[in-house]
DNA sequence: TTGCATTCTGTTATATTATAACATCTACAT
DNA sequence: ATGTAGATGTTATAATATAACAGAATGCAA
């Protein structure tokens, strides 16, 4: 929250973000995708997939079941719309999905979108801090890290696909 | 296991470690530990609690309940002998137990043993490639980088305590 | 417009991972 | 020998996630 400061704003972009990457990929923003990023945005912070199936039931009147939600949740990680936070078991919403997403392959690319512009978990990077007091969890968006971690892992001849960094500890205003 | 030529060399010297670590910290390295390390040690690759519950049912010829293997799992985590990978909800042996340890936080070490050398998981770095095909998976001990994730957490005005880097992809042999 | 195919959502059941709460045992200090 | 702390055992259950199949909605082609 705390780089944050219209929260309203925040939850527009990345919906209208959202919008603009499911047209880019061919992919459908229903009804029940947008009422979860909703959500995931609302709450700012990262929400477990039983937290998130409360709030919808009670928000919508009516009471989603786990493979639904996953599944949406499935969706919304593959387009890059949200993250997924490992040491949490929790989701996110991505502040910039356009910055991750990749051209490089095309085999991973999610179900009879094919034909357009594949999305791709390969090279893609989840770095977090996360408060232990306040919850709150900032994205790191960092060219110089990536490009620590890229090194790093070349140093030991490895192709790194995915990667996450998660960061507990203190944020500025609970230290 | 790629740069780890003579496996039992590997599972000595980590149990030798252990001893050592567990008298400095007045802790007890019991039969069950001890047979708990030495199973994540032979495996030598991540492995989930239940899959240590089965092969120390198999070795042992008796069942050990989650509760307890779970007690043994936070010990080792505690002294450091041992890592959880986030993504994976697995387990692998800390080849650098060592290099863990701090004597920042007292107030987070184990129970009953606060006259001793404190452990605290403050400022305790996970940092792991994982191969996707082979599950081979390498802690990433480097300086520069704890440092540049260092320097990324200050730039955000965050004070780091645990840090997880989970990289996946394919290592040197199955790329 | 109808029929077909695809994708999305619903439903039921169950797998997997982890912990709470309390009981018992064991080692060791006094 | 006995009290205490720590370690382990036991039972039940919580929390997270998925498999497998059914049905509905959407869009496209004939």
């Amino acid at each position: 929250m705390s780089n944050c400061h219209n929260h309203q704003h925040c939850i527009d972009d990345a919906l209208a973000a959202a919008q603009l990457i499911c047209q880019q990929h061919n992919a459908k923003l229903t009804e029940l995708r947008q009422q979860v990023l909703l959500l995931i945005w609302e709450n700012h912070k990262p929400l477990g997939a039983y937290t998130l199936i409360d709030q919808l039931a009670e928000k919508t009147q009516r009471r989603i079941a786990p493979p639904t939600v996953y599944r949406t949740l499935e969706f919304l990680l593959e387009l890059g719309l949200i993250h997924r936070i490992n040491s949490l078991n929790a989701y996110i919403g991505c502040t910039q999905p356009h910055m991750h997403q990749t051209q490089s392959d095309p085999a991973q690319s999610i179900q009879g979108q094919s034909n357009q512009a594949p999305l791709s978990r390969v090279d893609r990077h989840n770095y977090f801090l996360i408060c232990k007091e306040c919850h709150d969890t900032q994205e790191i968006l960092d060219a110089s890290l990536s490009e620590k971690i890229e090194s790093v892992s070349q140093a030991f001849k490895f192709l790194p696909q995915e990667q996450w960094l998660e960061i507990t500890g203190l944020c500025e205003e609970c230290r």
